[in-house]
DNA sequence: TTCATTGTTAGGCATATACCTAACTAATCA
DNA sequence: TGATTAGTTAGGTATATGCCTAACAATGAA
């Protein structure tokens, strides 16, 4: 049971950074291996496995290995953590709009007496 | 205008912090002044201005100092920056998800041919 | 069984992050 | 004016991050 704080901050963590975006965005198309993966970046293959397993430790990605391929796969579980936790915050936000805008109106009622 | 690579770096990586985050949540509520803001934190002012400072990078947060007092306020212009991403990549994945769904109804009615 | 492919481990380096104390400026209050 | 409040700047330390090369499995193909 996520969503903790410990584990947002590792999935921020994890979001903050270009190639590991772009991993995540490669793999909401479909399970790819590390290799395939790997492919599109100029780096060397083990800072590429860094990038990886920070995806894996944040619970963002998962992969088994067959063979000596390793298949990695999103999961969306925790991406949608920290969607959710952005959405509160817009709910908090816009609650505090709508009391706004009742006030408002409450004024313009209050002038109409 | 925003939303590039390297804003959505910033944003993450502010977002990859607890005090960032309460700050943030705090900030939601209404705006607040810098030493209201730092009052629930432990930390000593001067480390908690260079989440501050992460925080106003990023454009999540903006500031303006009248008299001596900083009050800030939350942007959250910026957070649905993250959010639209986020939100992408879900959009990315459900597509492929209705595709699969397609291809296995697709199956189903040539079953029935 | 030898070779190529796919990944992994170890270790090093430069920069960034997250904290601290001390000392400072600027505004307001008594 | 002198003290207090609000924030800032400077500079130091420890750990984390993002990259690298070199060397090492372990699997699969010829």
């Amino acid at each position: 049971m996520p969503n903790n704080e410990h584990d947002l901050d590792n999935v921020f963590q994890a979001l903050a950074d270009p190639t590991r975006r772009a991993v995540l965005a490669r793999l909401t198309e479909g399970p790819a291996t590390v290799s395939d993966l790997a492919k599109p970046f100029e780096m060397a293959l083990p800072s590429f496995l860094q990038h990886l397993k920070v995806l894996e430790e944040s619970g963002l990605v998962t992969s088994k290995k067959e063979g000596r391929v390793r298949t990695c796969e999103a999961q969306m579980k925790t991406l949608t953590e920290a969607e959710e936790w952005i959405a509160h915050q817009r709910a908090v936000w816009e609650g505090r709009l709508d009391r706004l805008d009742a006030y408002l109106r409450s004024l313009q009622s209050t002038e109409k007496e």
